[in-house]
DNA sequence: ACGGACATGTAAGCAGTTACATGATTGC
DNA sequence: GCAATCATGTAACTGCTTACATGTCCGT
């Protein structure tokens, strides 16, 4: 339980929210970079709460129940702590560079078909960003302290994934103008 | 074992390759987006081979064994339907971004050093593509299939992390132009 | 003689996911 | 009356990493 916690920890520094609500929250604000499954968002609260870096207090709607947890002092200390620790490089594994990468043993409409099919998923995510863009963000106050961020992190993801879209096509257009080199055939070794 | 099976079924489609050269391979071509710690190619290879994609054969230099695994029709077959699956979306955790979400509660001077950390980064990281491109791209031969793929996903690691440098830059262009809204105290619900 | 690269593996552990389990409330 | 959403959790699994274990060969 590494990272997580510190996402969590930052979802409560402003105000107490429930488990569910960090998971709505990070589902409408993070997704884009930062995510967790339903199920681990408890057992870390329930850790960090063991730690003594939440506190928790049940409110009751009828009978529901609804946990709702604070952030303590010991807990922005840690949040903090994390702020200030250089940013680990992260591993990013990305599945279609590696087919891309073996491009040379898949036949050119296969790989034409891998770009597409991206560039595809790149106009869909292109097209949520808006989205967030008209609805929410600009819908919060200017003197909200958070916007400039939030603005910020989503601005990275619409220039990634206009870079992405550019990359495609540049090489959608490299290849379509290469000579199939399905004649050149590699020197194979093999034994037996 | 999901993935990395592909991985290294891509990496000996041409040719041949011990265990150790095919870590040797992923660290200096895939390791932008994709690598496997040195210890788990031996397992995945073990398990490709009990299930017959590959088959492998012991070479003596001396003393020293290398097991060369070399892949078999059915891994081929394996390989191309792994291709011709749609590419998963992968979710991607990008630790600074989270902090940058949270950058309302660090001060402006912490958010200002996350940012130049990772400017630092972005240009070391520049100048190893660099390197790439004109120590070994640059030295294969044109008329080698793999090339303009290999050039390919190059590419993409320095659009990508040109992209980012922009943004950095931007963000902190944003960032000191504006006031320290340290003043502008948010209203904090607590309980208790 | 010794460190570093070459070479292959195992064991333990952990972070995170999927699937499961339960039940209340709201809206149609 | 039923589906969707609200709400919290557990159990099992898996994929991956870290650390460990072993030994050879080569250059200085």
């Amino acid at each position: 339980m590494n990272k997580s916690r510190y996402a969590i920890l930052g979802m409560l520094f402003d105000e107490p929210h429930s488990g569910y609500e960090i998971i709505q929250i990070m589902k409408n604000s993070t997704s884009n970079f930062w995510q967790e499954s339903d199920a681990s968002i408890y057992p870390v609260l329930k850790k960090l709460e063991a730690e003594g870096k939440v506190k928790s207090q049940s409110e009751f709607a009828g009978e529901r129940e609804r946990k709702m947890f604070e952030i303590t002092a010991s807990g922005k200390k840690d949040f903090w702590a994390w702020i200030g620790r250089p940013t680990e490089k992260e591993k990013h594994r990305d599945e279609m560079l590696l087919k891309i990468f073996f491009g040379a043993n898949i036949n050119k409409k296969d790989v034409l078909k891998i770009f597409k099919f991206k560039l595809k998923r790149c106009k869909d995510i292109k097209k949520t960003y808006k989205q967030i863009e008209t609805d929410i963000l600009s819908k919060v106050s200017d003197k909200h302290p958070h916007k400039i961020f939030w603005y910020m992190t989503l601005e990275n993801g619409i220039m990634h994934v206009k870079t992405e879209s550019k990359w495609i096509k540049k090489c959608i257009q490299i290849l379509e103008k290469s000579k199939d080199k399905n004649g050149i055939k590699f020197k194979k070794k093999t034994f037996k």
